[in-house]
DNA sequence: CATGAATGAGCGTTCATTCAT
DNA sequence: CATGAATGAACGCTCATTCAT
């Protein structure tokens, strides 16, 4: 069973998405996300394993492209001090410019249960490779200190951008997240180098 | 109705951190709690609104003695950069040393429903308000950068611990969150300062 | 254990008839009925068996006054349609100038669970005794029919009566019970006349 | 939601007459409701709003299919003295016939919440309705007094019968209702007439 | 007599998942 | 492949009653 591709699959999800952007995680039922999607509640089944694989996959989709389109975007890039930049950057841009995508995984999926949560850090963990591999580039060219933690790093450049979209969306996308990046980066720049 | 004092009210809230700690948010059942606090069902409607009204309750208490001791702390240091040392280091030395109440507030309340969540971030306030005192300090006394937003500093170093914390804990508390200290401090002093 | 009467006992009854009238049966919680009675919770079980001896001992204790008073205003009448016009005239008094008692023993009462509504029939039958003996004086002195079927009468002109008081609470209390007690009393004398 | 039609819509309100006359309503569950009709729980939710939406289209269907019947019947008759006959007997008939509906309709169901009351009432408005037509076609042909309160004796009319259908069924149909129909009769008739 | 804190049984409703068509 | 009617387990909360003080 549970084939995953095809026009319904992809409806499925971006259903989900609106779903739960607009209802909220709790009012994101299945039958719901059927009738948004224009599917039968069964069909669902027919694509995804339970619930919590639509949500798991929603996250993978969405952040699975998002995170190729960063590293080929990085790869064009010779300074990790520019890497970081980029990446704070897009980070910001990617979640300002779709909302929806912002509220359901910086808030909605959070609620999600255990089985969902872990099937995301799973996929965060791609993301969390991606800021080590700029760190040990700016360790290695001589930019940061030689003995910078890189796992300690990572966490504080991940939770800190976390933080800042979070904020961003309960403070009701009030101001523009991409205003924040320079200082994120100077801060960063500066608290990481010799 | 709803005493918000006594023995039982205590009992059922610690009740409430060890059944979460436990089973988990979603089989914290409100019977399971009233088990362990070794009351009736019905008891814990003497003492509370509702179930939300005990997870925050639960957060309220525990952070908020929390934050009381915090607060004192750095009432006795000068130096913002001591007073930023001090505060990372009794973040993680107050979570490392009850890692049940780590677990819960972490991991299991950021599963809860909308009506905790905002609850929950009430309560935070207090916490965030700290930390900007600490940054307006180092900025008058001019440890740090005259120009830095203090919102974005605030929630680049809470979102840091947060992730730390939760991370540390998503790995079976494997290291030592105090090792980390020094690192994380230094990264914001240097990164802050001019 | 429960004494039937005292300071108290009535006071739990009054208190009852006011929750009830105010609340609906449906909220009218012991705890609220000694509330207003200033009276501890636990203090109306010395005085009522449970809550459903407080119902039937309301109903008892007014509509036992109120058929007391009927008896004793029906000896002073000779003419049996004198005392039927008397009977329909004093019943829709006495509801009419208590608008609390009518709502609380025609409305709310009704809903209560088989026990009770036991209880209010057992009391009604003192009520229906005295409408039987004015059928029956009626039919010997040769007003009424000689073959009239007692207990029929007795039914529609109780049914009657019940309805028009239900009807007008229902319909708050918009038009005066005492007007229609010409056109009621006509219809039986004439319906049971020869 | 909720297919107000259908073979199990049918047989859930067929349940539900048998479960209250049987257990009484207090203590007919959803879920013996859903035993009963061989239904799950869950079922009943897509046929009705809610348990009191079953009782209310208990008594719609029910009391709509007799007074459909009713009206259909006295169409037929001419003389508002036979259509008033016609009236008791058929209200007597049909519940003489039915003894658990008439259990449900007369006593458990005046046991429910004011939500349900208010749909009953509502739904015997028509009944009321038809009451009134046969008054005033007497009143009309001159065989009723030209200045009777139709809405008093409407309310007469049904206060009698329905009390006399309580009573019946309080007493175990120890008699048969229809016996009473000629007296009944003939009170009103001679009641209002001139 | 009086208190009121504590008890715990009981129930309507939701919703992820299945499966006959 | 697709449907959507049907399933049934699971749970927060209320409130009449008790009993230690």
């Amino acid at each position: 069973m549970a084939k995953r591709t095809g026009e319904k699959y992809d409806a499925i999800i971006d259903a989900a998405v609106r779903v739960i952007a607009e209802y909220g995680y709790h009012n994101a039922q299945v039958s719901r996300i059927a009738r948004e999607a224009r599917v039968a509640d069964g069909t669902i089944y027919l694509y995804f394993k339970n619930k919590d694989d639509v949500l798991i996959s929603l996250f993978s989709e969405k952040m699975g492209s998002f995170i190729t389109e960063m590293e080929e975007k990085l790869r064009e890039i010779e300074s990790p001090a520019d890497q970081l930049y980029t990446l704070i950057r897009l980070h910001f841009e990617k979640l300002e410019e779709d909302r929806q995508l912002a509220t359901v995984t910086q808030i909605e999926l959070r609620q999600s249960n255990p089985e969902v949560r872990r099937g995301i850090g799973e996929i965060l963990k791609r993301y969390l490779d991606i800021i080590d591999r700029i760190i040990e580039s700016g360790m290695e060219k001589g930019l940061f200190r030689p003995n910078l933690d890189i796992r300690v790093c990572r966490k504080m450049i991940f939770g800190s951008l976390d933080e800042m979209v979070t904020s961003w969306i309960m403070n009701d996308y009030k101001y523009s997240l991409l205003d924040q990046v320079e200082e994120i980066h100077r801060l960063f720049i500066s608290g990481m180098g010799k």
